[in-house]
RNA sequence: GGUGGGGUACCCAAGCGGUCAACGGGAGCAGACUGUAAAUCUGCCGGCUUACGCCUUCGAAGGUUCGAAUCCUUCCCCCACCA
């Protein structure tokens, strides 16, 4: 099903709209938690339906690498494999191209990996992207693309993103021709998954295929990679290679410079971001998706997002404090367990600490999104960012 | 009572004449993390000091030596086995 996008209401560039996936509708501005190994972690979709996540990451490369492409396949795609019935972006393994750059060497063909499990050869072209993601059925999918580092020079930038620009027509050719016809008919062909409790159920068929702009921090080439882009028909389009070690400015400048030209219709995908004001900042200016391992990493690492600010729950300050982690958050962690506790739960390694430092991290992430989508139903989107902005800066920067 | 093995910084533990304020872990304290090789990583971790540096440490007390955590003597503890 190819994923359309109705526009509800707008508030100066922003968008609040319905995103409709072959599993189920998208509100946006949406954050999607990751779930890189086929698990947000930690995290049940029972409680990642619970927190209002509507669609959540899957990673191409590293499921095609472990347990591979044909064992979920035979779970009917991703959704099957981990029991999450909502809709599913999974990103193509060009981040990977990025952060596994030591361990990779790039050719036009693709990218030829050592896998970091064990260190065997492994190829990855936009046609095997194609094809692993079109076996996961994910509800979006997106274009193979090489993430330009930072800081790049002008020259590598636009060698970098010619070649995102080739390899995205051929992972659209790919997809779109013999792949997705292909995987369509062979999932119907194929018995349904049967679950373990005995109910059975058939994934949808893959939806359709995001093209990346990328471009690093010229404006010029973001402009003609959009516009390369924009001669076939995505269903929706992503903003790469940022959040990689940029300035605020200059990754301002560039989504004031490509959004205006991006098509209103089609969803605006800012990948990799961010923190919690980035959101913000991004969706004033007209973004509506969004992804980021921040919430549930640093989770994991002790590091709390509140209405008052980071909490670092590892610190000896809160050793005897008996006060919720923020009384005005009303997650599950927050109603019902003390900071001493938390921090007693990270200090002893207990997994339930970071079960519930995720819930509480995911939930003021998704919980951000609602305030955004309201205030831009509301009309009142310009006043809510600049509260929230002006907040954030006088709790990083406090007033003695 | 006898024989053997030990006592090193908050804990465990290496070191066995100088390059030792003393390897490693752990604990503790702080920091980082943006399409996840991350329940990870980095820094500090005897005292004073921004640092250079200085001072006090390796069970206790003596001794040998230019120089001792390292060698010798005595003593105090702990462990194992034997009586």
């Amino acid at each position: 099903m190819r994923p359309t996008l109705d526009i509800v209401a707008t508030d100066g560039a922003a968008r609040l709209g319905r995103l409709t996936l072959a599993h189920g509708i998208v509100e946006t501005p949406a954050f999607m938690p990751v779930g890189t190994y086929g698990s947000v972690k930690a995290m049940t979709p029972e409680e990642l339906d619970s927190l209002g996540a509507h669609i959540i990451l899957g990673n191409t490369f590293h499921l095609m690498l472990r347990p591979g492409a044909d064992i979920i396949d035979a779970h009917g795609g991703l959704h099957g494999f981990m029991n999450w019935r909502r809709p599913i972006l999974t990103d193509s393994g060009g981040f990977q191209v990025f952060s596994l750059r030591s361990l990779r060497k790039i050719t036009e063909e693709g990218v030829r990996f050592r896998s970091p499990i064990d260190g065997s050869a492994v190829r990855l072209t936009p046609e095997d992207s194609m094809n692993v993601q079109l076996k996961l059925r994910s509800d979006i999918a997106m274009a193979l693309d090489d993430c330009t580092p930072y800081p790049a020079t002008e020259a590598e930038a636009r060698a970098s993103m010619e070649r995102s620009m080739r390899w995205a027509q051929r992972s659209h050719v790919h997809y779109y021709g013999a792949g997705l016809d292909a995987l369509a008919s062979a999932a119907r062909a194929r018995p349904a998954f049967r679950e373990p409790s005995g109910e059975t159920w058939r994934s949808e068929p893959p939806g359709g295929l995001f093209g990346i702009v990328q471009g690093g921090m010229y404006t010029n080439l973001r402009l003609a990679s959009l516009e390369t882009l924009l001669k076939q028909d995505f269903p929706g389009f992503a903003l790469g290679g940022l959040a990689v070690g940029e300035t605020e400015e200059e990754r301002l400048r560039v989504l004031e410079t490509v959004i205006p030209h991006m098509p209103e219709d089609r969803p605006r995908y800012l990948m990799g971001v961010g923190k919690p004001e980035d959101i913000v900042q991004a969706v004033v200016r007209g973004m509506d998706m969004f992804d980021c391992v921040i919430p549930t990493r640093h989770a994991r690492n002790g590091h709390l997002f509140t209405s008052a600010g980071v909490v670092n729950i590892r610190n000896s300050v809160h050793q005897s404090d008996l006060g919720p982690l923020d009384p005005a958050c009303a997650c599950y962690t927050c109603r019902n367990y003390s900071r001493a506790y938390l921090r007693h739960l990270d200090r002893c390694n207990e997994i339930l600490g970071s079960r519930l430092n995720t819930l509480h991290n995911l939930h003021f992430y998704l919980d951000l999104m609602r305030s955004l989508r309201a205030a831009i139903a509301e009309g009142r989107l310009a006043a809510f960012a600049a509260d929230y902005l002006s907040r954030r800066q006088s709790l990083q920067n406090p007033v003695a």
